[in-house]
RNA sequence: GGAGAGAUGCCUGAGUGGCCGAAAGGAACAGUUUGCUAAACUGUCGUACUGGCAACGGUACCGAGGGUUCGAAUCCCUCUCUCUCCGCCA
């Protein structure tokens, strides 16, 4: 959430900002935030003097009846009735007013880095840099989901679909022999790469509480997204960025504790509400899947150099998976709502010919962190937000219809070499 | 799931209606002393909102939300969480 103070004073800026997201009606939902926000000032304002008056004639009364002097004491509380409902009246409208000016402050996205590109659709992202060679395939080739048909054990598919269908439901496939290990050697191999870069394993609970997707944005923007458990009122993550995020909600943390830099491997769920078109069988897009995620707190002034520094990780995993990809700068209409600047990482897919997005890399600024009331003190002693920032290093699925698809040969799937001690094979077959 | 106890500032912990934004100790920070470390002494030591150029004020917050009262950390109600015991269980 934006803060108020800083859309105060950079009301040029903010509008700017928004008009890069082609976000509707932004001159008056921000001309609305400072209305109510003058209001709120003034009935506070109002408020406060009211309960001094009532305090200082407390105050009064209880000298008063110390001194004996009860006639005057009950002259004084005959005083107090007036004050004493102006107060309940000023709070009440102190409460609506604040309620009001929450309620559309949810509703306004970050303000876009000056970097980010205009635009409104992914086909206006930026492509900041592609890297590999596509491969050229042998006559046979087939995309994944029919690649995955050929070498399951015992006759049966690599990656059953239908099972999962049969114990859950469409999106929660079944992941069989080396398919299921070779996701197990991912985790430990982003895992391992990760914990060399300095981040820190956690592992987190994967559902949370209303707080905490509240904390990361997710609520009220995605509530359609997420599973929902009503009978405990709690969220299944969409990613790990939400409990691990969320580890610093309401923390001031020393100075010299930052950067903190986390990693954790989670199951991640998305219902993926009206967004089953094309493009979306095997593993392109699942309600189930698992990913490794980073996690930084930032100084200000470093965040975005964090944020290249996540970037080139990113990379340098899909360098060891050798795997074609390219990253791209989101344009300002296809960026997330709670980020300031996001990269997407897309690896190549060669049967499909396609690229597919398997990590976002984003500096969220003091975006998320206001809400989480997450700072630190500064040298000077003052209260600083601190900034978030996250990326997927990375989303399993997709880099295994990649691998699945770049490697394939008549005979068989040739597995990255890093994996191999990871999984103890070289090849599917 | 049943019974009991509790929730106070960075930590420990006092406080059962006005003198309490809150004792005391510890930690931390700054300074004095000191050959160094330690010790000792002195001082600082919550957050948010709000007024003011500032100095300095006002208001709120003692788990959360209501209530009683002129006045609540303190009394009443509801909820949440923690701990102990019992049951169940990976």
């Amino acid at each position: 959430m934006l803060q108020l103070a800083y859309i105060r004073e950079n009301r040029e800026t903010v509008l700017a900002g928004l008009a890069k997201r082609h976000f509707a009606n932004a001159d008056a939902t921000i001309d609305q935030v400072l209305t109510l926000d003058q209001q709120r000032r003034d009935t506070q304002r109002d408020l406060d003097d009211t309960l001094a008056q009532s305090n200082a004639k407390a105050k009064e009364i209880g000298a008063l009846m110390k001194a004996g002097q009860q006639a005057e004491a009950n002259a004084a509380k005959a005083e107090t009735a007036a004050l004493k409902s102006r107060s309940k009246e000023l709070e009440e409208s102190l409460k609506s007013v604040e309620q009001q000016l929450q309620s559309v402050l949810v509703t306004i996205p970050n303000v876009p880095h000056s970097s980010v590109p205009e635009g409104r659709a992914a086909e206006d992202n930026e492509v900041v840099l592609e890297h590999g060679e596509k491969p050229t395939l042998y006559d046979g080739a087939q995309p994944h989901w029919e690649l995955i048909k050929k070498y399951g054990p015992d006759g049966g598919p690599l990656i059953d679909f239908e099972l999962g269908v049969k114990i859950t439901g469409a999106g929660f496939p079944v992941y069989k022999g080396k398919a299921a290990r070779i996701q197990r050697a991912m985790i430990n191999f982003f895992l391992d790469e990760a914990m060399k870069a300095g981040y820190v394993e956690v592992q987190p609970p994967i559902v949370v509480n209303e707080e905490s997707g509240f904390g990361t944005g997710q609520l009220p923007d995605k509530e359609g997204q997420m599973y929902f458990i009503n009978e405990e009122k709690l969220y299944m993550i969409p990613t790990a960025e939400v409990p691990i995020t969320n580890l610093y909600r309401d923390v001031i943390v020393p100075e010299g504790q930052l950067p903190i830099k986390n990693t954790g491997y989670t199951p991640c769920f998305r219902r993926e509400a009206g967004s089953w078109g094309a493009h979306v069988r095997g593993l392109n897009r699942l309600h189930q899947f698992d990913k490794v995620e980073l996690v930084r707190i930032e100084k200000p002034e470093n965040s975005y150099a964090a944020l290249e520094e996540m970037s080139l990780h990113v990379q340098s995993l899909l360098q060891k998976l050798e795997l074609p990809y390219r990253v791209l700068r989101l344009c300002g209409g296809d960026m997330g709502f709670t980020s300031a600047l996001t990269y997407d990482m897309e690896v190549w897919s060669a049967a499909q010919q396609r690229w597919l997005e398997v990590s976002s890399v984003s500096n969220f600024e003091t975006y998320q962190a206001n809400r989480l009331k997450l700072r630190t003190k500064d040298s000077s002693g003052k209260m600083q937000l601190l900034h978030t920032l996250n990326g997927s290093a990375l989303a399993l699925p997709r880099i295994l219809a990649s691998i699945l698809e770049n490697n394939q040969t008549a005979e068989g799937i040739r597995v990255p070499s890093v994996l191999v001690p990871y999984c103890g094979f070289d090849r599917i077959d």
